[in-house]
DNA sequence: TTAAAATTTCAGTAATTCCTGAAACTCTGA
DNA sequence: TCAGAGTTTCAGGAATTACTGAAATTTTAA
């Protein structure tokens, strides 16, 4: 439960970020620990490691929770509750990109639909009305895509990361009737 | 200069998003405000359609311009600033995705590599760097994915998330030696 | 060069968010 | 059912962030 040098500037850093991440620098503390931690630890080992009050340390860890970002564990023999960031870190990310969805970009999504169903467009709403529209088109379509790529396996996902821009060396011309017949 | 009930449904729920999304209100205002508006707008505009105050508003237009959100442009016989949203919601987007990787990964990127740079790893360090460097390597290959989609042409990014994950028929087991040698 | 228009800066205040300690609550083994 | 360990809630204070009006600065046309 010691934190070395190493650590302490990772939690220190996460902390920090925490502000740009939508969640506060307690919490980004309490992540970052349990992330390069090998065990799990438990409420008080957190207090301890970072000198924060138990409640706050009992809030952070709801967050966390809410945000499906660790792991709550059991030790025999001990009735605490322990918590772990999970080990893998592409389910992690998964994880990240799903929650971050849910929360800034979904209410979005569903404010412009039913913004765009209920008005009767006016003259002097036509352009808003298209801005709109576009707006909605390109939020369906990015979110349609990452959950396409979400759903592929993980080995597959990595691959095709790692060959980048030339996937479209395998997108001719005539892949394009593909594509729409596949995305639709 | 009227806010029509659809155009104020608008602004005032991308107000509300801001702050989850790493700006104030304010400036969700007054981006939502000059997205919808076909006309470019003077700041006297914009605190008149919004009720802000004045300096609430140069400072808000400042922080959209660093945000490269907006462009500046002049009407003839008027010495005043008129500000646009630009026209293009790819351009957009892809201005976004810049922005928050400078603001919310890049700087996580340079710490992870100088911690592990530096740092001479001692025993129980151990679990602590692997994880950062796993952390690392996931950052690093996002953010180059990322850039090899942003620097294609826009036709074939759409083209390309229409296809979804239908992708993956063009890649056959045989391509990941493909994958490996253009990645690298 | 000057004056007026336009914009920005800045110090103070308002509003919001964060954090704490104390109290309330929950759970489990005896 | 009770005792005590563990956890959560919550009101109030601390810290941070947002917003305002006044003053300073910049810009431009004459």
């Amino acid at each position: 439960m010691n934190v070395t040098p190493l650590k302490q500037r990772f939690i220190l850093h996460l902390g920090e970020m925490g502000s740009r991440w939508g969640i506060n620098r307690t919490v980004g503390q309490i992540y970052a620990l349990l992330y390069v931690s090998e065990n799990a630890l438990n409420a008080d080992d957190i207090v301890q490691a970072l000198g924060l009050s138990r409640s706050n340390v009992s809030m952070g860890l709801k967050e966390l929770q809410s945000w499906r970002l660790v792991q709550l564990q059991h030790q025999p023999g001990d009735r605490r509750d322990y918590f772990t960031a999970p080990e893998d870190i592409w389910a992690i990310f998964r994880v990240l990109v799903e929650e971050r969805r849910k929360r800034e970009v979904d209410p979005t999504l569903t404010m412009l639909r039913d913004a765009l169903m209920e008005a009767p467009t006016s003259v002097e709403d036509q352009y808003a009305a298209r801005r709109m529209q576009e707006m909605h088109e390109l939020i369906e379509l990015s979110t349609s895509w990452i959950d396409d790529l979400q759903a592929l396996p993980q080995k597959t996902a990595v691959q095709l990361m790692k060959l980048g821009g030339n996937v479209t060396k395998f997108l001719k011309p005539s892949d394009s009737a593909k594509a729409r017949k596949a995305g639709s």
